[in-house]
DNA sequence: TCTCTCTGGATCGTTTTTGCACCACCGATG
DNA sequence: CATCGGTGGTGCAAAAACGATCCAGAGAGA
């Protein structure tokens, strides 16, 4: 009989494509992967792997085993998450995952209410750039802002929250600059990749010269600050940010809206609950700061 | 992250419907079952059984758990017969099950040639009562009689053997003594449990007064050899043994068709070819033998 | 070409897991 | 009433798994 938990090991190999990262996300020696994966070969009768200097690459074998190993994956997320969603009690775990600029913008001061008001509650905030997946049980609640021509994943049970809508912005001062008639170019402010956006003819004064790009909605709003030019920003950030004011002439544009994302058995917990109705609270009393409404937080 | 390998012992346990029962299944020691279910619960964070002195009982909890359990062994096994489907290597494991009687009283001097003809396969010969699963990759290969009127499964691929008749027997000398007008009854001997058989009224001789019932066949014959009374048995066994004769005027038996068996990938291995169409031709070798045309194998 | 970083693999202490021997308990049975 | 077979649970020593480390080799880039 095989280990099932080398299944695990196989997966992780199969994905990470050597044994090294395989190791780095199981968060387990490299060795231990490399003898899991000996073992699971061996009790198999079948090699897995191509053993190359750059990496393990599957073999045929390995590639039907990697389809019955997903499968075994997803039984056992799915196991993971009915017993969850049996758990009723306040005490226990509770991962949320939401954009970056929400949490540090928004809603981290209404978090740290929430885990003030329930201090049994162990938070876990994840909010890394990348979509973390629900279905996989990676996070338990996840807040997202969706496209108004997207459509929501099925299996997922949404909570609408408010529309956000955005603003193109620009320094306070340069604007001032601008209206006395200093002739510096304003550039776009754009993240990396991104094509020159259409707003640039819009406004009173119009955007020149080759965009400033810059990753990370920080940096870009710190390269506003600084008078480089103008860039488009959700507008809670930037009515919030008394060194910037918007570029006149250029309408709001209305990008998404907030959702409170829940998966299956999940939502039935008595945490997810508080959380979601907690939130989607808080959301409901930023409605007109999300829709560029009130020109400041204050 | 749950470690996968303590689903296997949660379903062993879950199964047996204790820790040792479990353990004993899974070839273990107990306080390993003890440790690894408790360590599941933990990680899981929900008590998957109730621990009463007399065993382990599944809760709701773990009723739900069991069902995804199932899904991962299904998957694991389908996993193994997938690699098993590759390997085509003479050398290797290959798992028969056949019942007892055709393994004692005919082929195991065919399988015992087949081993000495390919000694690189290592055999496993599994003749316990019970039917093992051949999905579950409980055994490769399956010899079974199955009745004309029955279905094979789906997922099963069969090649037909030879029909199997079966007749009554009796002990030669107490046919003799019965000739002679000796008065004694004649039993009729039949497995415990079994209903009164239909032949008893048909032969030149009656049998009468309540049955023999013994379990198992062999214990059958050897009633039979002392002469109490008369008994059904595949023409192959009764007609080998020279201190039986057939009662006189029963007709024979049809009772079924020997079917080999093997499932999905497995046939595709060459030692699973190699095996079924050797035991093939055997089988075919003694069609008369086993419809009960030849009085002796000799 | 030299370095730097990636790869798999081997070795060696150490930690974790496992098996064994117990114990207490319960129920059936002689 | 004592016994016997079954249950779960618990220390302790042996065994197995693990992590840290080192090594050789392969590429990439300076």
């Amino acid at each position: 009989m095989i280990d099932w938990d080398d299944v695990r090991y196989f997966l992780a190999a199969a994905r990470g494509g050597s044994v090294r990262a395989a190791a780095k996300r199981l968060g387990v020696n490299h060795a231990t992967v490399l003898r899991r994966i000996a073992q699971l070969e061996a009790r198999l009768g079948a090699q897995m792997f191509e053993k190359l200097p750059s990496g393990y690459r599957l073999t045929a074998a390995g590639e039907e085993v990697l389809e019955f190993a997903n499968q075994m994956e997803a039984t056992s997320h799915q196991l993971e998450t009915r017993v969850f969603g049996r758990d009723q009690s306040i005490r226990g775990l509770l991962r949320v995952t939401l954009p970056p600029f929400l949490a540090t913008h928004l809603l981290m001061p209404d978090i740290a209410d929430f885990a003030r008001l329930h201090p049994d509650i162990e938070m876990e905030i994840v909010s890394t750039g990348e979509v973390v997946n629900l279905t996989n049980r990676e996070a338990d609640v996840a807040i997202r802002l969706v496209s108004d021509r997207k459509t929501l994943p099925l299996n997922l049970h949404g909570l609408k929250g408010p529309d956000l809508r955005a603003g193109v912005y620009m320094s306070r001062d340069r604007l001032a600059a601008l209206r006395a008639g200093a002739p510096d170019p304003i550039r776009p402010i754009v993240t990396g990749g991104q094509a020159v956006p259409d707003w640039i003819d819009e406004g009173e004064f119009r955007a020149a010269g080759v965009p400033f790009r810059t990753p990370g909605a920080d940096a870009q709003i710190a390269a506003a600050r600084q008078g480089i030019g103008m860039t488009k920003l959700p507008c809670f950030v930037g009515d919030a940010d008394h060194l910037l004011v918007r570029v006149p002439g250029i309408d709001l544009k209305s990008t998404a809206t907030i959702w409170l994302l829940t998966q299956g058995e999940t939502r039935k917990t008595k945490r997810v609950r508080l959380f979601t109705e907690f939130v989607s609270r808080r959301l409901a009393a930023y409605a007109p700061l999300l829709a560029g409404l009130s020109l400041s937080r204050d």
